[in-house]
DNA sequence: GGGCCACATTAGAACAGTTCCAACCTTCGA
DNA sequence: TCGAAGGTTGGAACTGTTCTAATGTGGCCC
């Protein structure tokens, strides 16, 4: 059982099989899949998933906090089960790929705030990788 | 004539009254504007402008480099005409507002790049703004 | 000025990703 | 065992964007 199932079940989520395939559709490292992504990996495990549950279900996991919805620019969103650890990202431009990375977080001078309440801050660094350099 | 009109006429990209229109649209500071609502105030000039029209120039003035194109949480596009000066964004999570700021930009240590290339680094400050608090 | 051609514009169809809906199925407490 | 709450489903609907094929237009050449 992976790390996010095993936390949803103390969270006393109702556990059903869909839920679980979903679950863990996801787990490992540098895991941002795409919802249609997710949809074929719980289908290997379990045919009759449909996708609207992998909908329903991605919503609430984002909904609870146990994962992180990221707007890729290709327009479709993307699940990022990595909640525990900080962490922002590294975006290849032209395949998409995307991994996680730890870097220093910038600031935001009083006088740039805008009267806003801070809450959070994203880096996305962009480039090439290896692969399609 | 806008700024970005001005630029343009000087690139010798033909200068037709859609894309005027089009370009005046997203004059100004802090201007965000989704596809629609660009459509909308470049209506309000010239009424029988097509909405495929600003979608074929938006996406020019893009691939030019004069614009650029922003992916939002709510999944519209959002087009970014201040490309003269490098900044980043404060986005309100409660009502979408988005204004530009400057902030140090943080770097990526060797040993997290993955062997990418690097050419950018976006970061987005989120929080709630004063209306919205 | 008239004709021509490359390119701009257009309405609407098509498309992709996501959400909604109404019917059905499961789980679980009483 | 029953009923209620809630989970699942396929398909329809919706939204933002792109495509297509027909039509319109600016500006160069004569």
């Amino acid at each position: 059982m992976t790390e996010l199932v095993e936390r949803l079940r103390e969270r006393g989520w109702r556990m059903t099989a869909q839920r679980r395939v979903i679950a863990e559709a996801m787990a490992g490292d540098h895991v941002h899949l795409a919802a249609d992504e997710v949809y074929e990996r719980a289908r290997a495990a379990l045919p009759e998933v449909s996708l609207a549950t992998v909908y329903n279900t991605l919503n609430e996991l984002v909904e609870m906090g146990e994962v992180l919805e990221l707007t890729h620019a290709d327009g479709r969103k993307r699940y990022d089960p990595n909640t525990v650890e900080r962490h922002h990202h590294l975006v290849c431009t032209s395949c998409g790929r995307m991994l996680d990375v730890t870097a220093d977080e910038p600031g935001l001078a009083e006088s740039e705030r805008h009267g806003f309440d801070l809450h959070d801050v994203e880096v996305t660094f962009r480039g090439r990788c290896p692969d399609c350099a």
